[in-house]
DNA sequence: ATCCGTGCAAAATCTTTGCATCTCG
DNA sequence: CGAGATGCAAAGATTTTGCACGGAT
């Protein structure tokens, strides 16, 4: 919506998805959905996701907020993460409901959250399937480590001194 | 501690490891490590812990499990784990700090949650440094799935039908 | 008209903090 | 003895819920 460019088929996928389950496309969902995609990969909180909602549909309520991203969750189109802070954050999961979650890569210097959306966990899942009997549908996967940019700014860091 | 066996050897390892931080050892830190080992791969939340604590030592505050609960786990002894619900549960990191942190299967039809303590993350670990210049410290890694006992249960209720 | 959704405010949870007192080392 | 630890209660923070109202079919 704004200024800058929006996933407009991503948004109608969603909402379909919403239709389809039975929920209205009221203009707050759609405000909710379009602050998601804008943020995309921006992990954000209830409470951020609601401060960018306001901002475009000031009377919106919070508790509408929440609402609508535990309707998102149940539908598999978001997931619940949680980072270093104990709050619970919402990620889209564009993969689909059909495909496992991506992988994080969390930088335990800066707080940068990357994600790595090939799946690098087939061969591990065949040893768990295999090995412990046990049936995987999905998978939560987070790095904590350093990115690529503090490893440079630590190597230059250290030439200094 | 209580009826049935105790790991004397780990208890001891902690309070070391308390001591050397600068930590003193007070009957309710005892208290508080002693419910973890005890209930060891329970993830028990604050309050789980709480609860059990208090039978032995009735007089703790809940405040002081939660200072507790902070101190060990930047010491590394625990991590904190968030599953279905919301609430942090801790986590006994019986690899130490100088291993990755342990595997879960999470049986998302009882519930239940089994450890993996062999690191099944080498090799991606290597794929995620190589191809994303990321440098690994440590990992999250949860498994959703079907337990070996839900499936045994899912297979025989098919049967009867 | 009916059903679903909404905003507001209150309630419910979970966790942290302030402070007087106590205790380990 | 003195710094650190504790218990209690109060405050904070986050999330859920109750309820009357509103809007779309």
């Amino acid at each position: 919506m704004g200024g800058f460019k929006m996933d407009e088929q991503y948004l109608k996928s969603i909402q379909q998805q919403l239709h389809q389950a039975g929920f209205k496309l009221t203009p707050q969902r759609e405000a909710t959905v379009c602050s998601l995609i804008e943020n995309e990969e921006g992990h954000l909180s209830a409470e951020e996701v609601y401060m960018r909602v306001k901002e475009k549909s000031p009377d919106i309520g919070l508790a509408t907020v929440y609402r609508t991203l535990e309707i998102l969750s149940e539908l598999k189109i978001l997931d619940k993460v949680s980072f270093t802070d104990g709050l619970i954050r919402y990620d889209l999961r564009r993969e689909g409901s059909q495909h496992h979650f991506h992988h994080h890569l969390l930088c335990t210097q800066c707080g940068k959250i990357q994600e790595v959306h090939e799946d690098l966990l087939l061969d591990v899942e065949r040893v768990v399937e295999q090995q412990f009997h046990f049936q995987v549908t999905d998978h939560k996967l987070t790095f904590q480590g350093i990115c690529m940019d503090c490893q440079r700014k630590n190597r230059e860091q250290q030439q200094k001194q």
